[in-house]
DNA sequence: ATTCTTCATCAGAAATTCTTATCCAACCGA
DNA sequence: TCGGTTGGATAAGAATTTCTGATGAAGAAT
């Protein structure tokens, strides 16, 4: 026999609701006998009676009751689907996964999130901190919708915008913080605390010391900044960070900042997500909400507790 | 714009559910740009994209996922008004999809089969052949209307009955039938012969030996009874099987057949279905005929061949 | 008996949904 | 880098579905 079809359900709740063939039939827009027709294709389908037409009226039949309810359940449903996708048109909803590098997460992302929050109300934001391949390889398989990551990455298939460019910085020991700044070769020679392998900011530590495939004399894998910063606190020796985690990291540590002269070493920051993902405009104007808290983290640095929190 | 169908969910569910167009519209048992335009159509109705097109796959959007479960749900609840309707008129007429676990299928539904459509003439009856865990995961999605599994199952949304109790019997070499009968512990030293993973039977076979968390000294993976009962006959190792399986397995091997004392290993079999399915009661008759061909099985093996088939 | 109301039926028109054929882009192995 | 292959999109016409307007039939009201 033939199948169900949503317009049968319609037109039997018109029916259902009119007990009247003819004013069902108009508030379905559609003729008398074409609603005839549906009603009794629909019940030569269910091999069953679902009205029982008396002269005076019609109506539902003990399984027809039965049958009517669920089949409001189902209509209502069907038509949350269209506004579910109405409301999700414009305004991004559902769930958002986004990837972020270790040496920007932690700084970033109290104030990314928090605007983004308030910006896209009832919004699923999902975060996974994880290094720059494992980003792009999740991303690749969809498992993420973005990631912030140090660019160039290079991937012909990802979108990548830039977000904002951010200095290196120099972290000693206390005891350091009148002697000259050191440059890219003399740091070589010092004992330079860097990031375990796989992290691009090894990597491009490395690259400022114009060390690709020697390391310096000497050198320390830490797994994080904050254990970096905190050995140099120590006395062990020296490391780089970048600008935007020296708030976050120095705050508890006997150490000194110092920036570099001329050649200011630097990263850019960008976002990337797949050029064919549906969500690629709205992506972009989350990447003006990053940018925007990376100012509002930058400026808060300049003038630092003006209103010192409680 | 054009109207929602159940057509557009089904299809949409197809591809969901296949990521490839081909397949889906195969499974749709349509051409593959029909699929392709009525999924364009859906996407357009709704105004949002539900599928990410990139060369090597078709995946869902987030917004497409969250639209998939709802879906999914409203085909279900569709589905059963067919079922509702079936019921309705009390014989139980149309389709019926039954799930059996292998280590039943070949031994019961022979018989089974043919009791049941001798009983309900026209009903189009529909096997499938999987382990527990899937034959579950289809149920609750509405893909089988019932199944036939070793109990309990404990999923409160399931009804469950007993249907018989089932004993194992050990399968030797023909050389060792004059050999006493193993114990539980002894078994545990010999090598014994099992499913591989995921099959309920391996489980309750290695629960009567007592090895939970240690497997037997050897162990080896066989994907079928009858596999395991040709390789005790070539005197590889020893295996359990369930009684019922006995006839057919055991006719063209050289193997001996021997029950264990005291504490009998057995377990137990019965039906499962949705306690919202609205064939409950049909159900409910068809476990007597499913118990009714347990029976009659057993019955042949006591007094086996009195009328030797053609 | 006649007329009205209401639902069913029919035939042809309109709309839809499908199929086949073809295209095009991305990928893959050589 | 080049053909071959895979997988989805597009197009045109065929098949099917669904609708309308005309009409029929049956019970109720006049």
């Amino acid at each position: 026999m033939k199948n169900l079809t949503l317009k049968h359900l319609r037109y039997f709740e018109a029916l259902a609701r009119h007990g009247h063939f003819g004013r069902a039939a108009d508030a379905c827009a559609i003729s008398q006998p074409a609603l005839s027709m549906q009603i009794k294709e629909l019940e030569e389908t269910l091999g069953t009676a679902l009205f029982e037409r008396t002269a005076r009226q019609v109506r539902l039949t003990g399984f027809g009751e039965e049958f009517a309810e669920r089949v409001q359940d189902i209509l209502r449903s069907v038509d949350e689907l269209g506004d579910l996708a109405r409301a999700s048109c414009d305004r991004l909803v559902g769930r958002l996964r986004i990837g972020v590098i270790p040496t920007i997460a932690p700084y970033l992302l109290p104030t990314f999130i928090g605007n983004l929050s308030r910006l896209y109300d009832g919004l699923d934001i999902r975060v996974r901190e994880t290094v720059t391949p494992k980003l792009i390889h999740e991303l690749t398989e969809g498992r993420l919708d973005t990631a912030i990551v140090a660019l160039p990455v290079s991937e012909p298939s990802f979108e990548e915008v830039a977000l904002f460019a951010e200095d290196f910085v120099l972290v000693r020991p206390d005891s350091d913080a009148n002697k000259p700044v050191p440059s890219a070769e003399t740091l070589r020679e010092m004992r330079l605390l860097l990031l375990e392998e796989g992290h691009c900011f090894r990597d491009q530590a490395l690259s400022f010391c114009k060390v690709h495939a020697a390391p310096p004399r000497e050198l320390l894998d830490g797994s994080s900044l904050s254990t970096l910063v905190q050995m140099v606190g120590a006395g062990i020796g020296v490391t780089l960070i970048p600008e935007m985690a020296v708030p976050v990291e120095t705050r508890s540590a006997a150490v000194s900042i110092a920036r570099f002269s001329a050649p200011q070493p630097r990263r850019t920051i960008g976002m990337i997500w797949r050029k064919s993902s549906p969500l690629a405009d709205q992506l972009m104007q989350i990447s003006d909400v990053v940018r925007q808290s990376a100012d509002t983290l930058r400026a808060a640095r300049k003038e630092p507790m003006i209103n010192s929190p409680v």
